[in-house]
DNA sequence: CATGAATGAGGTTTCATTCAT
DNA sequence: AATGAATGAAACCTCATTCAT
C-alpha cells in the first residue's frame, strides 16, 4: 500500500491503468535487463515482455537509460525493505543470541541469494561506470541503511552486555562480509543456487566467527572471579 | 614467471612480432572491455587501441567472444600470480604475527583494489551468464588457489600454536571476506580509489577481528594479568 | 467527412501504403538480384532502388534470403500467368492449326525471351543449390502447369483428329523444347535479345517439325471420307 | 591453339611441378566455384582445396576473375571433347539408324547430366552477365561445334537417303533440344540425378519424335499399304 | 494515449588482395 | 617461388528513436 500511493500522489491525474502499465513496463525491463544485460537488452524485447508497443515504453519512460535507472531503483527498494525487515528481527533477540544471529544471518543470505538480488548486483557491477549515480541510490539506500540498522542492533546488544565491541559500524560491516563473502564465492556469482543446507552452514560459520570475535565471554565471568 | 616462457614454447616457430601483436591485442582488448563493457566495446576500438587493423584482430582471435575470453584469462592469470605472491609472504611471518597478517592483508587489498582487478571483477559479474565457463577459469584458478594457499599458511600457523582454528579453509575464506567485503562497499564497486590510509585501516580492522576469533590465547592471559 | 481528400487519397487505407511498399521492395529486389546475382546484390542497393531505408526492407521481409525467395516467387507467378494465358489461346485454334500453333509458339517465345523471364531463369540456375525449395515453387508451379495445360490442349486436338499422338504430355514437353532449346542457344543465355523476325523463324521451325511428327496426315482426310 | 600444350610451350622454363600446381589450382577452383558459386566462393577455400597457400593462387592466376575464367575454360574444353566424341559415333551408324541415334542420344544425355556439366551450366547461367566473354569461349566452342558436328552427320545421312530434311543445322539444334529440354525440366536443374532408365526413355522419346519428323519415308509407304 | 511503420547509425564479420620473409 | 600476416572495403543485420494514425 505504501509504495504505489506515493507514486499516485505525484501523478494525481493519472489513471489507475496508467500506473499499472508503468509498473508492468518496469517489471518487464528488470526481467529483460537481468537476462540480457543493459547493452544487450533491446527495448523491443522489453515492450514485448510488458505486452505493450515500443513507443508506449518511450511515452512512460523517456529513454533506455531512464528505463534502466527506474527499473534498478524499483528493484533496489524491494531488496532494501526485505533486508531491513530481516535486520529488524534482531530487535527482540530472545534468550539465545547465537540462535537469533544465525536466524538473521540465514534470512539475510536468503535475500542475498535470490535471483533478483543477484541480477541487481550483476547489473550494478556491470553498469556502475556508465550509471555512477545509481550507486548513490542503491549503495546509499540499501547497503548503508542495512548496515546502519544492523549496527544499531549490535550497539544495543553491546549496551545490554550480550556482545562486546568498540565499533558497531565496523562490526556490522564485518558481519555482512562474513556472511556474504563466502556465499559469493561459492554460488559462482549467483549462477548456481546454493542449497538451503549450505546457506545454513554458511550462516553458522559466520556467526561462530563473529561471536568468537565479539561475543561476551561467559567463561570470563569465571575468570574474573 | 611461468606465463611468457610457456606461451613462447607453445608457439616456438612463431615470429616474435606475432606474439607481440597478439599480446598487444589482448592488452588493448582488456583495456577497452574494462572501459566499455563487453557488449558496448567494439572491435574497431580494440583494434585502434592495439594499433592494428580490425581484421588482424580476427586473424589472431577468431571472435569477439573469444577475444573477450582470452583477455579475461590473461588478466586473471596476472591477478592470480600477484595474489599468490602476497600470500606466500606468510611463509615467514616473523615474530609479530599481527604485523605479518596486517602486511599481507594490506597487500591483498592493494591487489584487490587495483583498477585492473576491479575491471576484471566487474566484467566477470556482468558477463557471467553469457560466459559461464569463465568462472571455472577464474574462480577456480584465482580465488580457489589463493584461498587454498592462504588456508595452508593458516594451518601451518595453527600447528605452530600461533593461531587456533578447526577449519583453516573456512578461516581463509573469512579472512578474505573480512578484508574485501568492507573494501567493496566503500570503494563504490571500485569506481573510487580508496586512499592508502583507508586500506590500512581496513586491513587492521580485518586482522583485529580475525585475531579476536582465531588468535592464540597466550596474549590474552597476559592481558588479564 | 468531406475533409482533406488529398491525404485520404494518398493513403486510402492504413494498410494500403504498407502493401505498396512491400510490392515496391519486391520489385526492386528482383531488379537488383537480376542485375547483380544473389550474392553480389546488396540490400542497400535494393533499398535504394525501392526508395526506402534499409531497415524497412528487413521489417517487411526478414532476411536477404527471404527477400530473394519472395521476389522470385512473385516473378514466377507473373511468368506463369503470362504463359498460361498464351497456352489458353489454343482452346479455339480456328481452321488453320499450323497458324494457331505458330501463333502460340511465337507468343511463348516472346514470354520466354523477355528480360524478366531470362533473369528469373538465370537466378534459378545460379541459386538452385542454395535455395532448393524454389524449384518446387517455380518448376512445379510454372513449368509443370504450363506443360500440363499444353498437354490438355494437344490431347483435345488429338481427340478432334487434328493431331496424332499417343502421349500428349511428352508431346507438350517436346513442343516446348523445340521452341525454347534453339532460342536458348541463340540468345546467348538471354544476354542478347533475339529480333522478332528470328523468333518467328524459330516458332515456324519448331511447329514445322512438331507437325511433321504429330500432324494428322492430309491423306487421312481422304480416308475419313 | 588447343590448350595445354601451348600453355606449356608458352612457359618453357616452367618445371613440371609448376604446371601440376596450376592444374591443381584450377581443378580446386572449379570444384569450389561449382559448390559455392562465383561470388560466394572465397579464394581461401580454393587455396585450401588445392593444398597451397593463398598467395600462390595469386601468383599463378592473377585474379579471382581470371581464376574463374580459366577454370571454366578447362571445364568447357573437357565437356566439348566428350560431346564431340559421342557425336563422332554417328559416322558409322550401322544398319539400325534408330538404334544408332538412340545410342548417341543416350550418351549425349549422360554427358549432359554429369555433375560437372551441370555445374558448368549453372555457373555460366549465373555469371553470364558479369563474364560475357565466357559465352564466346563456351557457347562458341562447345555448343556450336557440337551442333555443327551433329549437323554434318545428319546431312550425310540425308544424302545417304536415310533421313529426310532440308536444314540439317536446324535439325541438329532440334535433336539436341528434344534430348536436353525434357531432361533439364525433369532433373530439377541438375540437382537430382536422373536414373539411367529415365535417361534411356528420354533418348527413345526424342529419337522417336525426331524420326517421325525426319525419318526416311520407306517405312511410311509400307504402313500406308 | 497507444501503435504500426520508418529510419540513421553503427557493429560484427568476411574477403580479395598485397607485403615481408 | 611459396607463405604467414596484415589490411581497406564492404555486407548483413540490429537497435534506439521518432512520425503519423
Amino acid at each position: 500500500m505504501t509504495g504505489p500511493s506515493t507514486t499516485a500522489a505525484s501523478r494525481p491525474r493519472a489513471s489507475r491503468g496508467r500506473i499499472d502499465k508503468r509498473q508492468a513496463i518496469l517489471d518487464a525491463a528488470f526481467t529483460v535487463f537481468a537476462r540480457e544485460g543493459y547493452a544487450n537488452a533491446c527495448v523491443k524485447a522489453i515492450a514485448a515482455e510488458a505486452n505493450v508497443a515500443k513507443p508506449t515504453v518511450y511515452n512512460h519512460l523517456s529513454d533506455k537509460a531512464n528505463l534502466f535507472r527506474n527499473a534498478i531503483e524499483v528493484a533496489a527498494e524491494t531488496a532494501q525493505s526485505e533486508n531491513l525487515a530481516v535486520v529488524g528481527r534482531l530487535a527482540e533477540p530472545g534468550d539465545d543470541l547465537r540462535a537469533a544471529l544465525q536466524d538473521v544471518g540465514l534470512r539475510l543470505l536468503r535475500c542475498y541469494s535470490s535471483d533478483r538480488s543477484w541480477a541487481l548486483r550483476r547489473l550494478l557491477y556491470a553498469e556502475v561506470t556508465r550509471f555512477p549515480d545509481l550507486l548513490e541510490t542503491v549503495r546509499g539506500g540499501v547497503t548503508t541503511r542495512v548496515t546502519g540498522a544492523l549496527a544499531d542492533r549490535l550497539a544495543r546488544l553491546t549496551l545490554d552486555g550480550r556482545l562486546r565491541m568498540t565499533d558497531p559500524a565496523q562490526a556490522a560491516e564485518q558481519f555482512i562480509a562474513l556472511l556474504t563473502g563466502p556465499a559469493e564465492a561459492r554460488s559462482k556469482f549467483g549462477t548456481e543456487q546454493l542449497p538451503e543446507e549450505e546457506l545454513r552452514a554458511l550462516a553458522e560459520g559466520a556467526v561462530r566467527t563473529f561471536l568468537m570475535a565479539f561475543g561476551s565471554p561467559p567463561a570470563k565471568t569465571a575468570e574474573i572471579q
